[in-house]
DNA sequence: TCAACTCAGAATGTATACATTTCTGCACAT
DNA sequence: ATGTGCAGAAATGTATACATTCTGAGTTGA
């Protein structure tokens, strides 16, 4: 691949990072490698398959191989990258059926949220946060259409809406599969612009739904619900897609986290 | 009736199984460590909240702290330990909740896979892993009643008969996902141990219908079927929790991984 | 008596040297 | 031309020394 001198955003960081700002949160080298070297996945910068060596990612970010072996376990459990003993780490490609899948274990997922949202109840924080992200919604669509930057403040109120319920669920371990499918997908608050002014309109009066369910505590309704809610996003991604021709899962390197991001965006 | 030492029948084994062939056991220090600590968190052998701290470990282990530190954060990506910066690793201690809600989540995953199975169909070896399982517990059943060693044997059918599944869904994170639920809730071929004969007959019953609906690509009935077969065993495990008072979640200690093996052996 | 401070001890975080395995390139033989 | 085998290089695995942070007992002061 090509990253050779700009590799990953702002190198010059490791001095800001040493001299920190003043709430010193003791976070480690290991956690910012870990994140900068993450975003650098996402963002594409390196191919799929590649392999990222110990002691390049240590020259390039300025410290030592401890912290970045630390880093790429952690992105090897997180699911971004393959691991092999003896032979390291590469970055995880994708086919084009993975990703659907992870939508259909979100769905699952997040309908089993919605459900708990339903028999457990939300705080009254919980309740501006969802209300909010209503009454948004609304306003937004109110205008008739959609510009850019419209849809990605729908994909704010989007990822507000999701991620109350997923703390109305009470569960950890929902919350930390959640994260894992979206770190294969894309998640629905990023693709969420992809959608047309009806699609998009189609969402938010599915929120609506959802909401009256949990209030009613229709644990049941809201998990079906929420259920078709998401795989819906799933069936809109295929189908754009295969729009795009791009759906071909026949060679091997396909589907790279580049690709997902553009097939979407 | 404690857990057997040992790790447990997991994922990893396709890794090992690829690789090592019998005879050069190139598994790293990290990897055996990995398994040793999860056996010895698994089996009780620390208490909840306790810390595990790396020299001891190394000491005890009679190895650096290099590949100590390395299966550390491996296990507290699994779930088992509990991490903060600067102040190490720490046995994470269960509440009754989090194992309940693990069992809802594992029976939508499973109810996932089986659907995945359905539609796409099991290869021939794993067509016959499920018909031997079935013919095998069926043979068991016939005896009219469970001897303590005939249930460890129905538990080593019921793991063959869902892992067999698993692998039919075509999914490596659905895997991945139903190994975490299990890291947390004892998994059904151990904790099986625990119910009746008629409990035992009734999920092989299950096991039948679950596989008549995957032969017959009925992926809707496969999907429900085998959700409510999982969540079944939450209810078992439910009940057992209370017959026996370990249900309170109040102190905030209690529900150990020890007093989970113990709830259900 | 209680609060706060000091400072040693210990634990974790990081860097680096060394060990082992894997990859690569070239010579050589078939 | 292709396959084999053998160094040499390079990458990962491990051990260890050092740096930084946390913890807690003891002391001091009000």
């Amino acid at each position: 691949m090509v990253i050779a001198a700009g590799p990953v955003p702002s190198m010059e960081d490791a001095q800001s990072a040493s001299q920190d700002d003043g709430v010193g949160q003791s976070r480690t080298r290991s956690l910012s490698v870990t994140d900068r070297i993450r975003s650098a996945i996402l963002s594409g910068d390196f191919a799929p398959g590649e392999r990222l060596r110990e002691v390049q990612l240590s020259e390039t970010l300025g410290v030592s191989r401890t912290p970045i072996r630390s880093a790429l376990q952690a992105l090897a459990s997180e699911g971004l990258l393959d691991y092999a003993p003896n032979r390291g780490y590469a970055v995880r490609s994708f086919q084009t059926a993975e990703i659907v899948d992870a939508y259909e274990i979100r769905a699952m997922m997040e309908a089993l949220a919605a459900r708990f949202a339903a028999e457990r109840g939300l705080t009254d924080a919980e309740r501006r946060v969802v209300e909010g992200a209503l009454a948004d919604g609304d306003a937004l669509l109110a205008k008739g259409s959609l510009q850019d930057e419209d849809r990605v403040t729908y994909g704010a109120i989007n990822f507000a809406f999701h991620d109350a319920i997923h703390s109305a669920a009470r569960c950890r371990m929902l919350g930390e599969m959640i994260r894992l499918c979206q770190s294969v997908a894309p998640s629905s608050h990023r693709n969420i612009v992809a959608f047309e002014f009806e699609d998009v309109r189609r969402r938010h009066d599915d929120h609506h739904r959802i909401y009256d369910a949990i209030l009613a505590r229709d644990s049941y309704r809201a998990e079906i619900l929420m259920r078709e809610h998401v795989a819906s996003v799933r069936s809109s991604l295929v189908r754009s897609m295969l729009k795009r021709g791009s759906g071909s899962p026949a060679s091997g390197a396909a589907g790279t986290v580049a690709d997902r991001a553009r097939a979407v965006s």
